[in-house]
DNA sequence: CTGTTAGCGCTTTCAC
DNA sequence: GTGAAAGCGCTAACAG
């Protein structure tokens, strides 16, 4: 119908005869527009489909009604917490826009800076940052950050109890009688990360238990890095009776690995894992595991944000509480 | 450190004493720069941060890379799609965009007409729409459905095979002893719902058991709208001995409404459901499905996507394989 | 090789 | 009550 197949505010203002201001004025329910030119407008709108670009509209405006988030990656993590900002964004008027680059997160360090420099200040109104690297961000629009590099830091956050229950995770390995505990740690840049080793080793010595350092290891989050640490971990020659991974996507691959290695579970090895993502549930055996709220974090995180984009004065810290799942993959010794 | 904390492109220039043209030569690696000005330039801009704004270079420019994954709502099977995008994307150079609107997609057929006429032409380069609505949209940009209103349209499409999968579930509860099966379909302006339904009443036929049209129930893939027909169909009078559920949401939906009548789960009801999303693993007990290859569907739907936005040559249809996935929700009469 | 100019679609003063 | 004009940050002609 129209040259480029896109109409435009333009196009609207022709077809109505009157100008572009006045459009936008009736689009944005702005008054000291007579009722009649409104209605004549509207029609138009209606008739031709028009909707005004989000990308035009923000250039020129402070307020989009979206709400960004910003990912390294779409993996079950941040998609969990993706389901929770969906559920808690319903009724509110906003709209969510997910970023994620094209997931060289390894190398990329930074990524969350570079993503709110390409969309801050103008596509979304506020963001939430997934587990961000860097923890000093420029307040451009108002930020969330969602288990951020070194807890509760200079930006208002949601995170949940790692270090309570990582001593839950140990402690019952401790229970089922585990001794030899073996520990992979998740992103060392990451504060949960650091709380989870710490839980680990809290726990073990509050029960006497040596921590051998050839037991701890970095296995990163992701499922590729975990597997060389793994492999060393189950090869040793005095090989851990349980391991306790920083995540369930490192869980899972120690879980392959060790399998690969023609080890059962939990016959011949327990493991815990951390986060309860719904793959922890499809893993072979059922992964026990320590689950955190990530769904509800997702929707907190929305509502702090919201908040902070209209100025309401709330905690700056959110943290919410963790449990233990009990699956298939432990066993008493 | 600059007025608004953002820093600009002008910024840029003032700062390495150049125009802003040049900047934009420089940065998008135009040629006709000389490399001196070129190392000024982005030293300039490593010093400052920069990063060009994707919503101003949009504005103008035909290309931005990022491809735009347009859905309803974040739910257990659209993040699954997610994930297979994301890791498809790696390594291509284009950036992941996954727009959701408020969620209330019940009244509001035709969002993604909506959401592409808000960033098409502009923002992204071409578009993933997830079990769309509507089949005619302008194709402004190249754009792929996933799982559409009316199977291979005017649109190319990644599916799945419903109708084979929904004539495996039928047989598999056939073969278990089944004969009074209930049917809750799912969103009738899908095809993938029409093809589940006719898959399982060619099963039954086949098998030569009638369908009893008090046994037929629309559920509507969302798990709000699977209550109350699920309930219907678990207190008539002569209750089915089993439910293929049109997806798994509903057919955990269905679980739960079994047990709140004091129905056990296999023992009183048999029930399977349809895509095997990772949530069907976590229900009580751990739903027996049809999996579809959803995160590869995903894969595929970019794979597809930057064919076209490339003008490569290629099937305008994929229609992926579905299989049946044994769990504890079924059992033998 | 570099800068000037125009303009993407929209909102926002500010005249009329 | 309405429209003309400026300008958001950027890229694409086109001059110089």
């Amino acid at each position: 119908m129209f040259p480029n197949g896109r109409v435009t505010i333009g196009d609207v203002a022709r077809t109505a005869g009157v100008s572009v201001a006045t459009v936008s004025k009736v689009i944005n329910q702005r008054h000291g527009v007579a009722a009649a030119t409104s209605e004549r407008v509207l029609e138009v709108v209606g008739q031709l489909g028009y909707e005004s670009s989000l990308v035009a509209r923000s250039l020129r405006s402070l307020r989009t009604n979206v709400i960004g988030i910003l990912v390294a990656e779409f993996e079950p993590y941040s998609t969990e917490l993706l389901k929770g900002t969906s559920a808690a964004v319903e009724g509110t008027g906003y709209e969510l826009l997910a970023y994620s680059g094209s997931g060289l997160t390894g190398e990329n360090a930074g990524w969350e800076r570079r993503y709110l420099a390409r969309l801050g200040g103008t596509l979304i109104d506020g963001a939430i940052l997934v587990t961000p690297t860097v923890v000093d961000v420029d307040h451009d629009i108002p930020i969330v950050a969602v288990d951020p590099h070194l807890g509760p830091s200079a930006l208002p956050t949601i995170d949940s109890d790692s270090l309570g229950g990582a001593i839950a995770a140990t402690e019952y390995l401790l229970r089922l009688g585990h001794r030899r505990i073996g520990f992979l740690g998740g992103r060392p840049d990451l504060d949960s990360a650091r709380l989870r080793e710490q839980g680990f080793r809290s726990a073990m010595a509050a029960a006497g238990v040596p921590v051998h350092p050839e037991l701890m290891r970095v296995g990163g989050y992701r499922p590729g890095a975990a597997e060389l640490p793994a492999r060393e971990l189950l090869t040793l020659a005095e090989r851990p009776t349980a391991i306790f991974a920083g995540n369930d996507l490192t869980a899972i691959q120690t879980m392959e690995v060790a399998r690969s290695l023609g080890l059962r579970i939990p016959e011949d090895l327990s493991v815990i894992g951390f986060d309860n993502v719904p793959e922890s549930a499809l893993a072979n055996p059922p992964l026990t595991t320590i689950q955190q709220p990530i769904q509800q974090m997702g929707a907190e995180a929305v509502r702090m944000l919201i908040d902070l984009i209209n100025g309401t004065e709330r905690a700056p810290h959110l943290r919410l509480p963790t449990s233990l799942v009990e699956r298939s993959s432990c066993r008493a010794l």
